[in-house]
DNA sequence: GTGAAAGCGCTAACAG
DNA sequence: CTGTTAGCGCTTTCAC
């Protein structure tokens, strides 16, 4: 007695109202130009039967999905070492479901996941992409581009030819640092050094580029190249004692590296801040917050880029090399383009 | 000139390789039963032509649809302060992208979106449901029970009515803190404390049940119910020590908690691990390797965990209350049950 | 082995 | 306003 449990249809729901298939339709959706009497007697009927429409045979017809993919292209297992890209998740989702889409995420490990996302995208499963794809030298931006599907990115995507500029949301890199490295500069400091983050994202060289903007030609034994680790800050640290003994400031591009440099200035017996004043970026709070002492850092808003991003293309302010759909509906002349969100310095012990 | 990019069709497919839609629809499906010379010529023009298949017309026919719910059931900002959720869906996403399955991400806010998530599910959208939910009050367990859709659990959920039981992925959390509190007591510790994790949750339960496992009936005033926090392992560690000065050794739920201990523990003057060792549970690294000292802490494969989950799912050992498909497709006696992973006791400096 | 034909459940013209 | 009529692109009997 296998309990065929077929779930309702149009068509049922429509005998059991005793009107025609397309009067369900339009009240199920939104029920527009329909006369009171029958729009009660449908909605009724859809309850009594617990009718839920059929996704499938909807797209079919409409050539919409109301799905969006996420698509996070970290090949590292730094990325999950903090929690930026949930918090990402969660504002997209918040946003995504506000507007009754669904989210379809696409992890990938390295290029060999790229054809596979490329031929999802433009298999046409989803309405658009929201994509993280933060590294330089990464295929994946233009493999998306051609798969004609409207995305938006999560971060500055390098693109130096000339088509027009990706939609993008990012922080306020540069600003941040510079904010960082001028609270620094308040605090009397003059040998600030500054930690890179790993100089294949943009990110990374958006920070260096608001300290420089700062420091301008300061001593350039003072930066040293790193990869956003705590392990990375160690290395950076101890080389930049070993370079510039007298340092008493570092800027480190996020809070981990600020970390490693934490553990390596107190073993080296220098007090933070009285010695060597230390800042962050990020405001990952569990590292943070937990630091010894306490990290000033900049916060950016990760939640909020998230939101944005997919507000951005359920607007149609995403680029669309293609066909048409819900999503992607904007004017021709929407001139594609950037938004960038703000950053707070937040000021705690370290600095 | 809207160069109408309107995807190939199967028609398209079979009319370049001369032969029929029925013929192309088994070659695309593994072209069984279908002589060499036309499996070719038709591969040559899915190639050619781009062709990827359309799946919602593909849905509307087999009723599967190859895509897999995960549901994230955390109302908390703290699920999102340590790494757990972002490797379980990382190994999610690896087990389902091996067997050509999408991952459909639903979060939730808290109960307001139950209804939303249960509607879904029992809307089938997807062929199965992945569901973290760990709070032992919370009700969408039983909501997705009535969805009808196979499920696999992470964590063990807490159902004690009389149904078969869920089926679930877990690790050896009880176990795991018996491991943990005989290295411990291996270390000629005696007064042995424990800082519990939120108890609404199994993972804390049963991690407190193993530390009673070993301990006995020790003094009660070292158990000290907490929340899985930094800030809550410091209040419980204060009153810790209030309570009982002469601990000698701490097993904290977790590593953020064991880092709030560990960060009164220091400013109290006591060494770690001399005066009292310190044990954590999960291994998030950033946390764990960079803490000072570097904690010793039990390790769980959190990533092997999802890719279990999706591999139960995916081979219809989940629970099938309803309508058929390819994931669900256990026999009827498979006895439903949770898989545990076992654990590891990772030593570093804290004890 | 291969093709022809019948829908899957829904929306979107088009009549009425 | 409401109902009728075509399909959307695919899989799947069923003949050949």
């Amino acid at each position: 007695m296998t309990e065929a449990v077929s779930r309702p249809t149009l068509e049922a729901v429509a005998a059991r109202a005793g009107v025609s298939r397309a009067t369900v339709s339009r009240v199920v959706n939104g029920g527009d130009g329909v006369r009171e009497p029958l729009v009660t007697r449908v909605r009724q009927a859809v309850e009594e039967l617990g009718y839920v429409p059929n996704q499938a045979a909807r797209s079919l017809v409409t050539k919409r999905h109301d799905a969006v993919a996420v698509v996070i292209a970290e090949p590292e297992a730094r990325v999950f070492a903090d929690p930026f890209f949930a918090l990402q998740l969660r504002g997209i989702s918040k946003e995504l479901t506000a507007h009754d889409n669904q989210l379809v995420l696409l992890l990938t490990e390295g290029r060999a996941d790229h054809a596979r996302v490329a031929r999802y995208l433009a298999g046409g499963h989803v309405d658009g992409a929201l994509v993280f794809s933060l590294h330089l030298d990464d295929p994946l931006p233009g493999l998306i581009r051609n798969a004609g599907v409207p995305t938006v990115f999560g971060g500055r995507p390098d693109w130096s030819d000339g088509t027009p500029g990706p939609v993008y949301v990012d922080s306020d890199n540069r600003g941040g640092a510079r904010e960082a490295v001028r609270h620094l500069v308040g605090l009397g400091r003059t040998r600030i050094a500054h930690i890179t983050g790993a100089l294949d994202q943009t990110s990374a060289v958006d920070r260096l580029d608001g300290y420089r903007d700062i420091v301008g030609d300061a001593d350039p034994r003072l930066v040293v190249e790193s990869d956003f680790t705590p392990g990375g800050g160690e290395r950076a640290m101890r080389e930049l004692l070993d370079r510039c003994p007298d340092v008493d400031a570092v800027f480190a591009a996020n809070d981990l590296t600020a970390l490693g440099a934490l553990r390596v200035l107190r073993e080296t017996g220098r007090r933070v801040p009285e010695d060597v004043a230390v800042i962050g970026f990020d405001d990952v709070l569990p590292v943070a917050e937990q630091a010894d002492p306490p990290l000033t850092t900049v916060r950016q808003d990760i939640e909020e880029m998230g939101r944005l991003m997919a507000r951005l293309l359920l607007r149609g302010q995403a680029g669309r090399p293609g066909r048409p759909g819900r999503v992607g509906e904007q004017s021709a002349d929407e001139a594609a383009a950037g938004v960038i969100l703000p950053t707070t310095l937040i000021r705690r012990a370290s600095a």
